[in-house]
DNA sequence: GCCCTATCGTAGGGACAACCAACGAATTCG
DNA sequence: CGAATTCGTTGGTTGTCCCTACGATAGGGC
């Protein structure tokens, strides 16, 4: 039997907001797939990345850095606190923050977490040239 | 008092998959903005836009060639339904098969939410020349 | 013709990301 | 000091994707 299936038609597949959405459901999936081996989601192992990178900051701080919404990143908090990857702890400074802090047990899992995700990110752009993916990278920072 | 905010992290910044998730949430936020004056969602003119151009089809080719789940075709094919934008018929040589075909009245939708559609992706690439923008697109295309 | 398998449309539910509105506590500014 | 703003938090909604399941129908092997 021939493959009688309708592929993705020409007016949609070129549109760059198409082809944004479906790339990065792929990317999500592969980097979720990923990051599910360690017991972590995207958006923790990002925080825990961020917190990483930046040192202590508060929660306001990181939704901003992440363009995640606050009360999303409460959540995210609440979990990583639960497992120990981070502290949060009150700011003596400004008693409205809550200065969060990565703990080893963070660092350490983000050493692997960090793996996974660049690993995922290798195969998400395995059909590109280390120059074109540098050139996307390029393109899409440019459209944010 | 210069300004504290923490940007996007480096570590997490540069990797493809969550630019990707961040410009396909913007593209997402524009496409939708615009087709909301014209009342219509994003799947649903992606759903419009396939009928129209490879002819009358059963939701599951549908399903296949927009990478869309088959339960959330129904409610979307019930929309466009309801609104006249499209018909549904049982199709006489498979009565398993639905066949959808684009009404009059949706390929006139198309003509304006196609239009705001491309508005929108303009929007999106605004930063880009037109030679990048096709760089991007093609980029895309081959992470597919 | 008859079983077995596959497909189609439809329905249920759930995970996850993104976003919006509001509120008390605390801080900063005019 | 009073007003406006920020912070953390709780409450929702929406959209996309995924898995399961079921009756009806179709096709292949025998």
């Amino acid at each position: 039997m021939a493959d009688n299936t309708p592929y993705a038609p020409a007016r949609i597949r070129t549109l760059p907001s198409w082809l944004l959405g479906r790339a990065a459901a792929r990317g999500h999936r592969l980097v979720g797939e990923a990051l599910a081996t360690e017991g972590i989601r995207m958006m923790h192992h990002a925080v825990l990345s961020a917190v990483a990178e930046l040192g202590p900051l508060s929660q306001a701080e990181l939704s901003r850095s992440l363009a995640i919404d606050p009360k999303d990143m409460v959540a995210i908090v609440n979990d990583l606190q639960r497992e120990a990857l981070l502290t949060r702890a009150p700011d003596p400074r400004d008693r409205r923050k809550n200065t969060v802090t990565i703990s080893p047990a963070g660092q350490e899992l983000l050493l692997r977490t960090e793996q996974l995700g660049d690993r995922a990110n290798a195969e998400l752009t395995a059909a590109l040239t280390p120059e074109e993916r540098a050139q996307l990278v390029s393109l899409l920072a440019r459209i944010l």
